[in-house]
RNA sequence: GUCUCCCUCGUCUAGUGGUUAGGACAUCGGGUUUUCAUCCCGACAACGCGGGUUCGAUCCCCGCGGGAGAUGCCA
């Protein structure tokens, strides 16, 4: 049986590291099997439902670089792909258990089933749900209601005896007895459209789907969806419940936590492969060592047997660490390409590029390499070429075991050593000589001498190397902003 | 309230009826370095608790505790 597998997410939000997380886990075990990827946007909540975010989603995949065998755009024998171009078929389903009596309308309104839930929840009772109001209605009673006007939802007639069992692959039998399954949920709404029980399991058996895999928040519907597929008298595909991703308190991973859409860690500037190689491992592993991996690696290796069972607290901190990594390792004409935009943005370039911008950037990119966690940290690396905010405070110059006067001595002489030296040709290492001579000349750490210096060029302690400095910088502004510094520790 | 699931360093995890319980991030210390960063070395740090079963349990069983999820005309 070849395998089939779905990312089925609805578009009422910005794709997040948990679904994304589920999207990877699908790809991967359909890719190392030799299986399909299929895509369905199951926008069955129209009041949720938001453009923004299927663009969103289809952007995500793009970054990513997941491809789906099957779905929207691309279509698929078993299309439309999109729940609410499938309006017809999940009525007719539907119906077909209202006509079996496994099914039944319900004209409850919305502000019963409020005021019920309330009086449930006040007296903590034992019983919790739907009260089978309308679990009963004769033939005439329901054509009355329907000739008022009332548009009614269709429930499905959960059993209140016996218990169903499931099979989850990671977590084995999971048994429910029947009366404890939420009694009677609606399967199609009043506005015609399916809830989520229904339309999945129709979809997942009209499509051939043969694994689900989904969060852990679903286990819960497990037996229900079991019934449904029961109901219908069709084979109940496997199932595999993911770990939840948390937040560091172990709540459910979400925006207090920080960033969870995968946009704004685009935005931010993480690389795909480090996202894709980090989030994969939050709940999986393939032996506890290997921790790179590409795409294309997991493509291969991904197996059912190394996801964990246990919800997993998203680290930030080492999603930071593997972008560093990916950065390091990432070339560096790429690296330009993908700085620019930050540069633009913060205005230090012009927006299309100049040529002389090109290659600004292009010598930006090996100094700030070993530099950047994120893209964007590029911008505040690098702003001392494009702002000249001068230090005036003296202390600032001055380095630990030095004074005053000596760092006045130092940039005076080292500003000295320094230009004629690169006016004169000479070696990086040699100057770097002749300033190490000066600071013991002084009698003070060689750092007495480069902070000062440093200081002066990028107008903080903190700085890409001084010769990298100077290069970006050019000799023009590091000979003026060397004399401003000269100058500053002659007055008084 | 009820139901279901989960439980190895702070975090992600490996692992086995007998191991110095392994790796990574983070943290701390050291080295390289003109600062920062990178890089290298080292340290700290875990089997939730209580009963069993067993010659021996982190591992098997039971209970407890803790955590999470579900309980919607949301998915």
């Amino acid at each position: 049986m070849d395998v089939r597998v779905r990312y089925a997410p609805s578009p009422t939000g910005l794709q997040h590291i948990g679904g994304i997380r589920t999207a990877l886990f699908n790809y991967f075990f359909a890719r190392a099997n030799g299986g399909k990827f299929i895509l369905r946007v199951e926008d069955t909540d129209r009041e949720r439902y938001s453009d923004e975010s299927l663009e969103d989603l289809y952007s995500t995949l793009e970054w990513l670089g997941i491809k789906w065998d099957e779905g929207p755009v691309v279509g698929g024998p078993y299309g439309p792909y999109i729940q609410s171009e499938r309006f017809d078929i999940y009525r007719e389903y539907a119906q077909r258990l209202v006509d079996e009596g496994k099914a039944y309308y319900c004209f409850c309104t919305p502000e019963r089933l409020e005021e019920l839930r309330k009086e449930q929840a006040a007296s903590k009772s034992e019983y919790q749900g739907y009260d089978r109001h309308c679990a009963h209605l004769s033939d005439s009673e329901i054509k009355e209601l329907l000739r008022q006007g009332i548009k009614p939802v269709i429930r499905f007639r959960v059993p209140t005896e016996g218990k169903t069992t499931f099979h989850d692959i990671l977590m084995g039998d999971i048994t429910r007895r029947n009366r404890d399954i939420s009694p009677d949920p609606v399967i199609l709404k009043s506005d015609g459209f399916p809830t989520y029980h229904l339309a999945n399991v129709i979809d997942d058996h009209l499509m051939k789907i043969t694994h689900i895999m989904r969060a852990q928040e679903w286990i819960p519907s497990g037996p229900l969806h079991v019934l449904l597929y029961e109901a219908f008298g069709w084979e109940v595909p496997q199932y595999c419940h993911l770990p939840m991703v948390m937040g560091k308190d172990g709540q459910k991973l979400s925006k207090r936590h920080g960033s969870t859409a995968v946009r704004d860690f685009r935005a931010k500037g993480y690389l795909p492969e480090a996202i894709i190689n980090y989030v994969t491992l939050v709940g999986w592993s393939l032996d506890g060592e290997t921790e790179f991996f590409s795409k294309e690696d997991l493509e291969k290796c991904f197996t059912m047997e190394g996801i964990h069972k246990a919800p997993a607290v998203f680290d930030y901190k080492k999603l930071d660490w593997f972008n560093g990594q990916y950065i390091r390792q990432a070339d560096n004409a790429r690296l330009s390409s993908l700085i620019a935009p930050y540069l633009e943005e913060a205005g230090y370039v012009s927006k299309p590029l100049t040529d002389s911008d090109k290659a600004l950037v292009e010598k930006i990119v090996p100094p700030v390499k070993e530099r950047m966690k994120v893209l964007s940290d590029v911008v505040p690396l690098t702003a001392f070429l494009f702002e000249d905010n001068a230090v005036t405070d003296k202390a600032i110059y001055i380095a630990k075991g030095s004074d005053e006067t000596k760092t006045g001595e130092a940039l005076r002489k080292g500003s000295c050593i320094l230009l004629s030296g690169l006016k004169g040709g000479e070696k990086e290492e040699v100057i770097e000589e002749k300033l190490s001579s000066l600071a013991a000349e002084l009698g003070i750490k060689v750092n007495g001498v480069f902070q000062p210096i440093r200081v002066a060029i990028t107008n903080s302690t903190v700085s890409l190397p001084l010769f990298d400095s100077i290069r970006l910088l050019g000799m023009d502004e590091t000979e003026k902003r060397l004399a401003r510094a000269v100058k500053l520790f002659e007055e008084n």
